[in-house]
DNA sequence: AGCACGCCGACT
DNA sequence: GTCGGCGTGCTC
């Protein structure tokens, strides 16, 4: 007898384990680990994902395998061995990382249904009704009817059964495809002898002599040979043609054609950067580059490069980008480069398209996969390089279960495969960049532009100067001048905000109330599109009051700048100047993101205003100025990361002006200028940046010094969150190493959101053996009152960001 | 997660 | 005496 390890699609904790079953003879062959089956667990049937096979079991009684759910298993044993893995280091559930590895559609659906069992006639009338051309009915209509006492009576008669179902949430998609049955003569006889009222049928073999009798879909048959649904099916009938269904792969870029490019030819630099590289995939070793280079300096070609080899020697890659830096400009270097041979990932696609590019890797039909942080799972089996773009980007780091970052996966799949992660950065993470300091990473620096074009001119403007001289709009003298002068000289503008809507709180002048959101702990967001107020953590809206809730005053105003206010002064201000604004808000619909680009990339208009998505990979040669109208939005955040988020950011934006003919300018308009971020971003200096942070890192003991855990609790009841925090932190100081610091419980920065209080507990480490556990322990521990009394536990190992 | 089992209060 | 509340524990 073979058995079957499964992990079961049931996310809690004592299921978190593999269960034994049966496999029937007749799948011996088939049933491998990685292939998901449909088993009965308790009164019902889940999926669950193979994860062994073993002679006999320790276990008494078995069930035995209901259904397969796959010919070819999902997961590679590779990626099996990566969900364990990921399980260890994040804390999660085996079948939580097994789901996310793979694409959304490819999640079990369930469906509780009512079937008919025994005979209809038995049944009562009002049930005979809904039973009379259908022997199922959803456990959503049943109830829905109110019927469940009858149905209980039936049930327990035996007429009728509650049967759960397991479905894929999305489908391959299929097309009808019409084949020629027999011989070109046959066909070109059977046309001849056609009756003269067949002139459909007639037609359709016509097309078929003139154009081959290659397959084709009955859509492209009815476009084209004019045929129609009954003029098909009379020739299937009479067995002319027959009909099939075949897989087709949606295609997200079926209307784009891609310039093919070739390689260009390296600098010297650029030479020196990518021969250890490719040394090391020629050796099949795995190692750790880190590509330090300023933006411009021509890191894509290395990678492409690199790639290139990887490919010709008949492997595969995986390239990541941020998801905000997956724009067109970014796929078509890519596609251009190795046409058909890629696929795209990112989540601009519906999940139906996410799956079929998903099957073209799973298949072995492409050799390059480029995409967002969940890419990193891509099903190759051979895997030559993986590179990660912007490897500091926060984006990196899932903020749900199982909480994994990137950057770590592609190193312990590149450790399986034997092969080189690329990681590149204009402004690497200062883990990153400490590691390549100890040499556990290779640097590889980039230090000149490829065209030789000096880096922007950064100036900074105090904006507390600006206010003492008078002038109280939000764009500084020097800021509003530049702006005017390149609309005179017919060039192009870049302005950057950190946040969208139009001002960032409302206030009342009279007695200070601000209006806060009803669910969370955040003041509200006032759009003036539908004069709405919104939270932007609940998605909570509100009318825009008229007077102020509290003192009834009138005097309620607008403070902190969003871009809609922006856009709306510099209407005011230059009312010739065409601006596109870029942020959640215009960029929602589908393909938005890209026509907004391309019309700015086609000069139609003069400034293109906007929020974080505007801050990469955007290459436009008429931008010769980039204004960031706050820098110091994100500077004060109680955060350990804002200073280095934002000396990225600062030097990410300025990196969008100038980056062909014509030089560029950055102005930064800040209140806090002397502030070490935005000195040492308006000399772009790195290196100083980093010694400067590290310090600030060692004082605070922060990473990279230590290693750092946040564990969050969150309750609709106050008491409750910070009871069990407490009592949490208290275990957590009693059961771990004496050197662990564990600091709190305090109140998350933004106390409640969504009507839950949040309440957490950080954890800073150099090694301690006992935590891992121990933290495991608490989760044991509170098991059941999460699952009942809605309580939030979750624990970040290696948190981005303490928000 | 679902669901059954099981032990205490208000009813035919 | 029973019906039904939801606390506890199990699912190969």
């Amino acid at each position: 007898m073979k058995v079957a390890h499964v992990v079961v699609d049931v996310p809690a904790m004592q299921t978190d384990k593999p269960f034994d079953y049966r496999i029937p003879e007749k799948w011996e062959e088939v049933i491998v680990p990685g292939i998901r089956v449909i088993v009965p667990f308790g009164p019902r049937k889940v999926q669950g994902f193979v994860t062994g096979i073993a002679e006999a079991s320790d276990h008494g009684k078995l069930k035995t395998i209901s259904e397969l759910f796959d010919l070819t298993p999902a997961l590679t044993d590779e990626l099996l061995k990566l969900g364990q893995w990921l399980t260890e280091k994040t804390l999660c559930f085996q079948i939580s990382a097994f789901q996310a590895m793979l694409p959304a559609a490819m999640k079990a659906k369930y469906e509780k249904k009512i079937v008919l069992t025994g005979n209809a006639e038995e049944l009562p009338f009002d049930l005979a009704v809904l039973f009379s051309n259908t022997d199922s009915l959803s456990w959503d209509e049943a109830q829905a009817h109110d019927l469940f006492s009858s149905l209980q009576k039936q049930m327990k008669k035996g007429t009728l059964e509650v049967v759960y179902q397991v479905k894929q949430k999305g489908k391959q998609k299929k097309v009808r495809s019409i084949e020629v049955n027999g011989t070109a003569e046959a066909i070109e006889t059977a046309a001849r002898e056609m009756p003269p009222q067949a002139s459909r049928q007639k037609a359709v073999l016509d097309f078929f002599i003139h154009n081959g009798l290659s397959p084709m879909s009955a859509a492209d048959l009815k476009e084209l040979a004019g045929a129609s649904d009954a003029s098909i099916k009379s020739l299937v009938q009479k067995g002319l043609l027959t009909e099939k269904w075949v897989e087709v792969y949606r295609d997200p870029f079926g209307h784009r054609t891609f310039k093919p490019t070739k390689s260009m030819p390296l600098t010297r630099e650029q030479e020196s950067a990518i021969a250890p590289i490719l040394s090391c995939i020629e050796e099949k070793r795995h190692e750790v580059f880190l590509m330090y280079g300023v933006t411009g300096s021509g890191k894509t070609e290395v990678y492409l490069q690199a790639i290139d080899r990887v490919i010709r020697e008949g492997k595969e890659a995986i390239v990541l980008v941020p998801e905000i830096a997956l724009t067109p400009q970014m796929v078509d270097r890519f596609k251009g480069r190795f046409g058909s041979m890629v696929a795209v990932l990112h989540s601009g696609l519906s999940t139906g398209e996410k799956y079929d590019e998903w099957r073209k890797i799973q298949r072995g039909e492409v050799k390059l996969a480029v995409g967002a942080r969940s890419a990193i799972f891509a099903p190759f089996q051979n895997l030559g390089i993986i590179v990660i773009d912007e490897e500091h980007e926060s984006s990196y780091k899932q903020e749900e279960n199982p909480r994994y970052h990137a950057r770590d996966v592609a190193i312990r799949r590149a450790e399986s495969h034997s092969c080189p992660v690329v990681l590149g950065s204009a402004t690497p993470a200062l883990e990153s960049f400490a590691r390549a300091g100890k040499g556990v990473y290779k640097l590889l620096p980039l230090a000149k532009r490829v065209n030789e074009r000096p880096l922007p001119e950064v100036s900074v403007v105090d904006m507390r100067e600006e206010l003492r001289e008078g002038n109280r709009s939000m764009f500084s003298r020097a800021l509003f001048e530049h702006l005017q002068a390149r609309l005179e000289r017919n060039e192009q503008s870049v302005l950057f905000l950190n946040r969208r809507g139009f001002s960032s709180f409302v206030m009342c002048r009279d007695c200070g109330f601000v209006i806060q959101c009803p669910n969370c702990d955040i003041s509200m967001t006032y759009h003036r599109q539908g004069q709405k107020m919104k939270c932007h953590y609940c998605a909570h809206e509100a009318p825009m009051p008229s007077s102020c809730p509290e003192c009834t005053s009138e005097h309620i105003r607008f403070f902190g700048t969003g871009t809609q206010k922006v856009e709306e002064e510099l209407a005011r201000v230059l009312p010739e100047a065409r601006v596109i604004r870029m942020d959640v808000d215009t960029t929602s619909r589908k393909g938005a993101h890209e026509r907004l680009l391309s019309q700015f990339g086609e000069g139609k208009a003069d400034i293109l205003l906007g929020t974080q998505m505007i801050a990469k990979g955007l290459d436009f040669p008429k931008v010769t100025l980039v204004g960031v109208l706050a820098a110091d939005t994100m500077l004060h955040l109680p955060d350990f990361r804002s200073s280095e988020k934002t000396f990225q950011l600062l030097t990410q934006v300025s990196g969008r002006a100038g980056r062909h003919d014509l030089s560029g300018e950055v102005i930064i308009q800040s209140y806090s200028p002397e502030h070490y971020s935005i000195q040492l971003a308006k000399e772009h200096h790195y290196d100083g940046f980093f010694e400067r942070e590290m310090s600030e890192r060692k004082l605070g003991s922060y990473p990279p010094y230590y290693f750092l855990a946040v564990v969050n609790v969150s309750h609709p009841d106050l008491l409750k969150a910070s009871g069990v925090m407490e009592n949490i932190a208290q275990y957590l100081k009693q059961n771990t190493d004496p050197y662990t610091k564990i600091l709190g419980p305090v109140a998350s920065p933004i106390p409640r959101i969504k009507n839950r209080y949040r309440y957490q507990c950080m954890i800073k480490y150099k090694k301690d053996d006992k935590l891992i556990p121990v933290l495991k322990k608490v989760m044991d521990r509170y098991q059941q009152e999460t699952a009942r009394e809605d309580l939030g536990i979750s624990i970040d190992l290696n948190p981005s960001s303490l928000m």
